[in-house]
DNA sequence: TTAGGCATGTAACCCGTTACATGATTTG
DNA sequence: CAAATCATGTAACGGGTTACATGCCTAA
């Protein structure tokens, strides 16, 4: 009822309404699978779950939690935690946030800085390669057993859509590098004559 | 020499790199030209105008501030501010940082909510076509006089990087709509049953 | 003359990362 | 048994947005 909650409360609602997890889990999804578009820190998500727990939103599971294995605590969502992320989902979206460093570098650079520039295309280029490959296997393994009744179409556009993003990373790289070592070269020969 | 300063300070530091400039018209530049990449607010800009004017990296621009217009204040950059640039420039890049909403919400979401995502998507698509179109003219116009010796090649390297990544947006919309409504039919198919 | 854009600035607040502290459990 | 990893948590700090306050200047 008490909308306008950040953003933390949702991956964690959205996270426990499929299943029954820790604090630590939590993070450790969001790092293996929404990393390519969202992040969230232990100092986010530990105050987040006891704010969540005193909202009744979510709560301390018992069955999860058998004496043996004290140290982990998983949480489980409550029926009002359910309606608030439904709510949630329906109410619009925010414009999605973006801030690349290295366009600002490349804005700001001028043909005297572009072996400095085609360094950083090149890390830009393969780091994210690297990245797009880890989840090209988690998306495989998806696409083999995929489930009607649960999300797992859903998850699939989310993947699409990083597929396509790394596409277009891959294809500005590629032609970034190959304008850049054109401006090197046409700065040696000036710098011959 | 102090290095690590926040970005907004390398924002203020490029752009008065090209010309003497006022915190509002940084604004209205960064706006303009480099929202799809990157954002600004006054509070964040004005007090880092005093802040490196104190520091000396920047300077309060008299030649451009003759008595009869009073109110704009245009800074300049100096020569320690260019070396602040130049080895921020070369520093590693940052990863970027993103947060698409849309995406987080399509991850919670399920059969049932294809239809709120429909709109979400729909929302999304024609957002990102008209900041699309904003940009395409201002490319137009670069390529149109495009001036070697300034830092138009790096701009109009940046630009396609949004262009690329705009086109990326609307293919994932499209091939996201025609999956959402392939879900809202079953659904209806099921319940006709 | 009044509305809208130009222009500067501050304060409150929220968000988010990082560093730190602590301890249990597992594995080589 | 030592190192790595699992696990929870707090405090400090810095980043960044929003709201507010103020006033000038220009064009309908």
């Amino acid at each position: 009822m008490s909308s306008k909650k950040n953003k933390t409360s949702y991956v964690i609602l959205g996270l426990l309404n499929e299943e029954n997890l820790s604090g630590y889990e939590i993070k450790r999804i969001v790092d293996d699978r929404l990393s390519f578009f969202w992040n969230e820190s232990f100092g986010q998500i530990y105050p987040e779950l006891k704010r969540l727990t005193s909202e009744g939103l979510i709560a301390v599971s018992s069955a999860d939690r058998p004496v043996y294995s004290k140290q982990s605590i998983k949480y489980e969502i409550t029926e009002p935690g359910r309606l608030e992320l439904q709510e949630w989902l329906k109410s619009p979206v925010e414009k999605e946030l973006i801030r690349f460093e290295i366009l600002l570098k490349l804005y700001f650079s001028n043909a005297n800085s572009s072996d400095t520039m085609l360094e950083h295309v090149k890390e830009f280029q393969t780091s994210h390669l690297r990245q797009q490959q880890l989840f090209q296997q988690f998306e495989a393994q998806l696409k083999q057993n995929i489930d009607v009744h649960s999300n797992h179409r859903q998850i699939l556009m989310v993947l699409s859509f990083g597929q396509k993003m790394w596409e277009a990373y891959a294809a500005w790289s590629e032609e970034t590098l190959r304008l850049l070592e054109q401006n090197i070269t046409a700065q040696e020969d000036d710098t011959d004559e």
